[in-house]
This record gives structure tokens, C-alpha cells and sequence, in this order.
DNA sequence: GCGGATCAC
DNA sequence: TATGGTGATCCGC
């Protein structure tokens, strides 16, 4: 937690700018700040961390460079010009100022240090800090005269500070007690903005207007003053830094002055028990972030600063003024604002950082008026999103409205470990993690289709790699599908010396926005028909075991436990019993005929997880709920509802959209999506030719309004060709059946159709060629994409054009043959892309089971 | 879309 | 002994 980031002073050495040394108030106590340098420079020297840090530095170094190399071929004509340009701009951003509003950031003090220190009166009087020996997440005051931060590994501030105590952090408390002060935040704006657990805006603007007529009554707030021995006079100035070690009082804003000090009425009350008096605040902004700071305090004995003003960027540098428990304000007319930005050091400004800090200082620029003057030279040194951004400060601008929280964009899971270097270790860690995501996706019921993965190697260098599929994935098998490709690249780039991890992280991005929801209906679905030998009631159960995605943990019990092997064999138990529940659900599936129900995303059907044999469904289609006792008469009541004229305008929309052919928008006004599947046919027999010329080119044409994605499919294709050619390979072939291929072609409307399943083989991948060891067919599909992707990969780095050889033994038909084998590729994306998905094992039974098959 | 960087907390 | 985890954004490919 960096709330109290102290932006310091500039040091020369970025590393101790890191620490955040500032205004050590050299006392009978703590350390000076020449000493407290010293300290860390001796605890940091010739680390690996360091060495990064240099490293870093002299990255910043070679831009700053490059930056001044720019500027100095900036021409004074350019100069001028610009200056005119930027002015104008300045001119808009002034008239479009808006002091209307007032805002208010509120900073809890040290907030996790202060709640350690409530909560054990052992603590108090005593430097302290939350976290543990490696990094530290706050310290409380008492710690900070000793140099001891935020954001320092704790053995850095044991020699700095022997008798620190570190407490490890209690998260669960602190999001109690922050919940507590957001109760009180809601008071005063129920749409306020939380930045973490100790910080959030508030925009006060309304609550001020319906303060103003308030009666005195309800300003009014009742003080406990046990223990109220009050030698604090107003004005007089405290010991700030024992901001805890004082009796809760009513005097607590001894920071103001005199005359901002809240009336207070010692009025006895009724009970008799404790003595209370009351405070009365007044209606001004002020006062009520007093009244706010008070109650607080009353509430959860913490203290809280804040700042107000017109806008979010100055209410926050306010509310650092002073801190701890203290406020300032600076007042809605222009004057005040600029008096206040005047000498600013912009390194205040919340977005401007060390690096950015560091570039500004080497054009001359540490205050906000140097960051004005200098206006038209940062138009022409940084981008525009940049010098906007910099004009916007220097100006006092900032946001004079709270935007509510928008959708989230991605989410991860990373961790810091002791070196780990062994490949299998690295799999199995990768494994964990993404178990661990898709548990967090699901919690909030997301689905990406970008996985990224960072690995930070013993020299702190850091690595990530990205993979995009085609269509959203959830799971901890799809997701590690594809960052085990990832990570495999990374393996093999090295081998053979081997990756030296200290971290490894795994991310999921590019959730489909409320847009491409609307669009998300599935489409075309059911593809391929698998392995028989693998399908086979009890066959595939065993197949699914892939020793190469479920690492047994037994394979690393006896190695060096990365980072609690309990944990870790909890999670495998874990996952191996998830796995069982895959087993027993792909045994119910295969005990059915072979259907796919088509399904939408109703609420109660996805919550309701009962095991009755009467299920309510609701219909994809008419949106009436449908009593069946069987998925098959439910199927067959959604296929009536499908023949309907309606649905066979709408299912042309098929092979008009621009969007990937494979989609089929449906019922688009509404929320309520389903899938279809299509009959389709999946041969695996070796050297077998399905897909006739003619066949192709007829998919081709509909496949040709799309763009973008149409090229990247023609350079994956390219690619998988290649691939063919040179892998020893059963062939793999897939084709749609002629009637299916030409009823695409015709843009005929889609009948709906039931998903079979037919005896077959192993799932043979038409990239690599190779034989996959599952028989999920949404896991295929990933495996499928990545290998797509890689070759994408491969092709770049190759950098040169990939020949066209044929591959040897693949199958082909006559005329031109290359044509025909990118056809084929095509083909297979078709289906491929089409996520139907007997993926996850129906349990026909379990609506959220059944409703998984469509919207991973 | 990818990867490195920067920033906040 | 030992320098975090999560999320967002930007920039230059």
C-alpha cells in the first residue's frame, strides 16, 4: 500500500527514490537522511535486484538522451508554431474549466500500520510496519523517522530500524474496517469512488446543496470522551506522529485553525453511564470532511486525511498536504487554484512517476509553472495522449466527475518464489496459477480469450508472452492449454539452458464488451466427431488423463517446495477431484444419446443447480419457459421454435455479417443467446481425401466478405501448411459433408441440427498433425489456436517466406494442390472456430452443467 | 495484437 | 536469505 507514497525529493539515485526518503525530521530519534542512504545503499549493493536497477537506469538514461537529441533539432519556426497550436488547446481547456464540483479524497493514515496498532496496544509507541521480511506494505509513523517504508523489503528496514516490528498483513480486517468507512462515505456520496481499501473520492457537490437547509440537529454527532483529559488547545500544534496514542477527543482537528474548529456543545446526555458530548458541524465543505475525518474516528479509531477541491487530480494532491489527520482545501475560483499549482512539484501529481519525473527534470521542469512554460516543447517531445495530459495538470485541471468503475479488463495471478529452473516445476507452476485464475474468473463469471504469461527471471528481467484464440476461455484446462505453449516457446527459445524463474504469472484478457456480447450469440456449432476408442464409455476417461497437462504432483513432492507444498497438494487434491467430477459427468454424457441442448443464459436455469428430474428451461428462442422432463423434449420444443420464419431471417444474417463467418447473430435485441450445431462430419481416416476443390472453393467465396481476420486465417493456413510438409504425419482431414458445404455456400438458412457424435478416433490436430490426448473438444480447440498462433510466431521470426512444398504423405486432391491444402486448413478453422463444444461433460440433469456446453 | 514500460495502490 | 501482486494504460511496433 503506497497511499502515503511519499513523493520525495529528487534524488540522484533512483533506488533510494524507490524507498520514498523525505522530510526525515532528524529528532532525538529515527535516522538522518544521509544515514538512512547509507543503510540501504550497503543493504542493496551487488543484488541482482540492483544490478536490474542499474540496468533500468540506464534504459531511462539512453531515452532521456534520445529525447534531448530530439529537441535540439527542434527549430525555433516549429517552436512557434507549436506554441500557437498548444495555446489554442490551452485556451479550449481553460473555458472549459469547471469549478462546480467539489471533490474530496480520503486517505486513511497508514492504514494498515493503524489498524495493527489499534488492535494491540503492545504495538503503540513502537516503529512498526505491515508485511514481512521480503517487502513491506505500509509503516506507521513512528517506523518512517527511521527511513522505514512502503514498498521496502523488510530486511532492508530491520537495519535501518532493529527494533521494527513487522506484523504480516490481515486483509480480511482491513477490508472490514474499510467497509466501515465506506459506510460513512456512502453518507455524503452514495456513488463515491473507492481506490483501494484506505483511499476513495467523493463527489460532495449535491450533499453540500441538501446540507445547506440541514437543521443543526442533523449535523450533530456525539462524542465519547472517556479518558477526555484535553490539553490540546485549538491551534495548538501536536505531535502529529502520535496520531493513535491519543484518547479519542473531540478535539480532533487540531491542524485547523482556530476558527474552523467545529462548535462543540458539552451537553450531558441521558445516559448516564458515559459521558457524551455532542458536536455540531457546520455546512460547509470543510466542515462536512471534518465531520466525515470525525466520524471516522469514532467509528473505527483511525484517522483519516483529505483534501478538497473543484477536481479529483488536486483533491488528491490535497489530502497529502497534511497528512496524517489533517485536511486542506483549496477554495473553487481559479485564482486559488493557480496560487496552489503554482510551485507544485509535479512528482505530486498522481500519473507522473519516477521515470516520467526523471524525463521532465532533464528539460528543466520540477514545478507545475516550468511544466507551463514548457507547453509547446513537451508538444513536440511527447505524444499527444502525453503533452494533453501534462497541459491538463499545469493547468489545476483535472476530472471534475467520478466515472464509475467500468468493466474490467483483464485479471491475473503472478508469484515470487526461490529460484525454480526445472522445466517440470515451471509446468506445474503454470498449472497452478491458472487454475487459480479460472477459480477467480469464475467468481465473477468472466471469459477471455487472451492469455499472457510473465516470467521474471533471477536477474529480475521481465518476460511476458500473449496468445490470442479465437474464441473465450475459462477454464483451468484452457487456459493452461495455452500457457503451457507459451511457456514451452520460452523453454525451447533457451534450451538448453534452462529458464531461472523467480516469477511466473499468468493473465487473461480481452473479455467480450456488452457489444460483442450482444453478438456473442454462439454459433454454428458441432463439429467434429471423435475417436471412438476414446469415447467409448470408459475409454476416454483415461485419455483425458494427458500427462503432459496434469502434472501428477507426486513428480515434484520431493523437489524444493516453491511455495507451501501443502498448499500446493491441497490444490492437486483439489483438482484431481475436479477431475473426477469430469470423469462422472463425461459418463453421463456418454449414457445419453448424444444431443447438445440449446439453451440460453437465464438466470434461474444457470443458479438453479437441483437435481430434479423436472427442469424448468427457458426456451433460446420464444423466451417462455419450457417444463421438460428430458433435454430431448426440450430440444425438440427449441427446434420447432428455430423452423419459425423469424429465426430464418435473422440465421441469414450468417453469411451478410461481417463478423467471423462462423458466427450467426441471433435474436440480437436481446441478452439471451444459444447455440446451434451443425451436422457435421469428421473424418480422421488416414489418407483419406474429404474435401474435394470444388467443395472448397464454395466455402472460400462465403468466407470472403470478412477482413482482417480473413488474412490472418490465410497466414495461419499458410503456415499450417508448412507445418503438414514438414511433419512425419498421419494425415488429418476434416471435411464438411458436400450438402453442408454447399448449404453454406447458398447462405441458406441453418437448420437446427442435433450434435452426434459417431464412433471416430484421438483428435488428431491439422496443424501439427499430432495426435491430442484428450477428448474435449473445447481443449482441441485451444490446442488448435495455439498451434495456429505459434506458427504465426515461427513464420515472423523466420522472417522469410515459408516454401510451398507439399507435404509428402498429405492427403490431397487434384488441380492445384497448394490452393486445396489451404482450403483444407480453412475448413477445419471453420469448424474449429465454431466453439460448440461437448467440451464440458454434460450432466443432463445439472442445468449449470448443461448451460456450460454453450457459454464457456 | 504483442511486448516492454510506467504508474498507482 | 531476502526487493510484491493486481490492474490499467501507453507506445512503438
Amino acid at each position: 500500500m503506497h497511499s502515503t507514497k511519499e513523493k520525495n525529493d529528487h534524488c540522484k539515485d533512483d533506488l533510494l527514490l524507490r524507498m520514498g526518503l523525505n522530510d526525515n525530521k532528524a529528532g532525538m530519534e529515527g535516522l538522518d537522511k544521509e544515514k538512512i542512504n547509507k543503510i540501504i545503499m550497503e543493504a542493496t549493493k551487488g543484488s541482482k535486484y540492483y544490478g536490474n536497477e542499474l540496468k533500468k537506469e540506464k534504459q531511462v538514461n539512453q531515452r532521456i538522451e534520445n529525447m534531448m537529441q530530439q529537441k535540439a533539432q527542434i527549430t525555433s519556426q516549429q517552436l512557434r508554431k507549436a506554441q500557437l497550436q498548444v495555446d489554442r488547446f490551452a485556451m479550449e481547456l481553460e473555458q472549459s474549466r469547471n469549478l462546480n464540483n467539489t471533490i474530496v479524497h480520503v486517505d486513511m493514515d497508514a492504514f494498515y500500520a493503524a489498524v495493527e496498532m489499534r488492535d494491540n496496544p503492545e504495538l503503540k509507541d513502537k516503529p512498526i510496519a505491515v508485511g514481512s521480511m521480503s517487502m513491506l506494505s505500509t509503516s506507521n509513523y513512528h517506523a518512517r523517522r527511521f527511513g522505514v517504508r512502503a514498498a521496502m523489503p523488510g530486511f532492508i528496514a530491520k537495519r535501518l530500524c532493529p527494533q521494527l516490528i513487522i506484523v504480516p498483513p490481515n486483509f480480511d480486517k482491513y477490508r472490514a474496517v474499510s467497509k466501515e468507512v465506506k459506510e460513512i462515505l456512502a453518507d455524503y456520496d452514495p456513488n463515491f469512488m473507492a481506490m483501494s481499501l484506505d483511499e476513495a473520492y467523493l463527489n460532495i457537490t449535491k450533499h453540500l446543496q441538501e446540507r445547506r437547509n440541514w437543521p443543526e440537529d442533523k449535523r450533530k454527532y456525539f462524542v465519547k470522551t472517556e479518558n477526555a483529559i484535553e490539553n490540546d488547545q485549538p491551534g495548538k500544534e501536536v505531535d502529529k506522529l502520535s496520531e493513535h496514542e491519543r484518547p479519542i477527543s473531540p478535539l480532533l482537528f487540531e491542524d485547523s485553525p482556530p476558527d474552523l474548529q467545529p462548535p462543540l456543545n458539552y451537553e450531558e446526555q441521558n445516559n448516564p453511564q458515559i459521558l457524551q458530548n455532542s458536536v455540531v458541524f457546520g455546512t460547509s465543505a470543510e466542515e462536512v470532511v471534518k465531520e466525515i475525518r470525525f466520524r471516522i474516528q469514532q467509528k473505527t479509531t483511525l484517522t483519516a486525511s483529505a483534501g478538497i477541491a473543484p477536481n479529483t487530480m488536486l483533491a488528491k494532491v490535497c489530502s497529502d498536504k497534511n497528512k496524517p489527520n489533517g485536511q486542506y482545501q483549496i477554495l473553487p475560483n481559479r485564482q486559488a487554484v493557480m496560487d496552489f499549482i503554482k510551485d507544485l512539484p509535479i512528482r505530486k501529481v498522481s500519473g507522473i512517476g519516477k521515470v516520467t519525473e526523471k524525463m521532465l527534470k532533464a528539460l528543466g521542469i520540477v514545478t507545475c509553472t516550468e511544466l507551463y512554460q514548457q507547453r509547446a516543447l513537451l508538444s513536440l517531445l511527447f505524444s499527444e495522449t502525453s503533452w494533453h495530459y501534462f497541459l491538463h495538470i499545469s493547468l489545476g485541471l483535472g476530472s471534475t466527475h467520478l466515472a464509475r468503475d467500468g468493466e474490467r479488463k483483464s485479471m491475473s495471478v503472478e508469484r515470487t518464489f526461490s529460484e525454480i529452473s526445472k522445466a517440470e516445476e515451471q509446468y506445474i507452476l503454470c498449472q497452478e496459477l491458472c487454475s487459480e485464475l479460472a477459480q477467480d474468473l469464475q467468481k465473477e463469471g468472466l471469459k477471455g480469450r487472451t492469455v499472457t504469461i510473465k516470467l521474471k527471471n533471477v536477474n529480475f528481467e521481465v518476460k511476458t508472452r500473449a496468445s490470442t484464440v479465437s474464441s473465450v476461455v475459462s477454464t483451468a484446462e484452457e487456459i493452461f492449454a495455452i500457457a503451457k505453449e507459451l511457456l514451452r516457446t520460452e523453454i525451447d527459445t533457451d534450451f538448453p539452458k534452462p529458464l531461472r524463474l523467480r516469477l511466473m504469472g499468468v493473465r487473461i484478457s480481452g473479455f467480450p464488451n456488452e457489444e460483442d456480447k450482444k453478438h456473442q450469440q454462439r454459433s454454428i456449432i458441432g463439429f467434429l466427431q471423435t475417436g471412438n476408442q476414446a469415447l467409448s464409455a470408459t475409454g476416454c476417461i483415461l485419455e483425458k488423463t494427458d500427462k503432459d497437462q496434469f502434472v501428477k504432483p507426486l513428480e515434484m513432492s520431493h523437489k524444493k517446495s516453491f511455495f507451501d507444498k501443502k498448499r500446493s497438494e491441497r490444490k492437486w487434491s483439489h483438482q484431481d477431484s475436479s477431475k473426477c467430477q469430469t470423469v462422472v459427468k463425461q459418463s453421463l454424457q456418454i449414457s445419453q444419446p448424444f444431443q447438445v441442448l440449446k439453451k440460453n443464459m437465464s438466470e434461474n436455469l444457470e443458479t438453479s443447480d437441483n437435481s430434479d428430474n423436472c427442469q424448468i428451461f427457458t426456451c433460446p428462442v420464444c423466451f417462455r419457459e419450457q417444463r421438460s422432463i428430458s433435454l430431448e423434449a426440450f430440444n425438440k420444443h427449441v427446434d420447432v421454435c428455430l423452423d419459425r420464419p423469424s429465426i430464418r431471417e435473422n440465421s441469414k444474417m450468417f453469411s451478410s455479417s461481417n463478423a467471423s463467418s462462423t458466427e450467426v447473430s441471433l435474436k440480437e435485441n436481446t441478452n439471451h443467446s444459444f447455440s446451434l450445431c451443425e451436422k457435421q462430419h469428421y473424418e480422421t481416416h488416414q489418407e483419406n481425401v474429404e474435401i474435394t476443390s470444388v467443395d472448397c472453393m464454395n466455402l472460400e467465396e462465403t468466407r470472403n466478405n470478412s477482413s482482417k481476420a480473413e488474412s490472418v486465417d490465410s497466414l495461419r493456413n499458410e503456415y499450417s501448411k508448412e507445418e503438414c510438409s514438414r511433419l512425419p504425419s498421419k494425415s488429418c482431414i476434416i471435411s464438411l459433408e458436400n450438402e453442408d458445404a454447399e448449404l453454406l455456400s447458398r447462405q441458406e438458412p441453418l437448420q437446427p441440427c442435433i450434435y452426434q457424435v459417431t464412433a471416430g478416433q484421438a483428435l488428431v490436430c491439422p496443424v501439427c498433425n499430432l495426435e491430442q490426448k484428450t477428448s474435449d473438444l473445447t481443449l482441441f480447440n485451444v490446442h488448435v489456436d495455439v498451434c495456429l498462433n505459434k506458427g504465426i510466431i515461427q513464420e515472423l521470426k523466420n522472417d522469410k517466406v515459408q516454401s510451398l512444398n507439399q507435404p509428402k504423405d498429405s492427403s490431397r486432391s487434384t488441380g492445384n494442390s497448394s490452393r486445396v491444402q489451404k482450403t483444407v486448413a480453412r475448413t477445419k478453422r471453420l469448424g474449429l472456430t465454431a466453439k460448440y463444444s461437448a467440451s464440458k461433460k454434460i450432466k443432463p440433469n445439472n442445468p449449470r452443467h448443461t448451460l456450460d456446453i454453450f457459454f464457456k
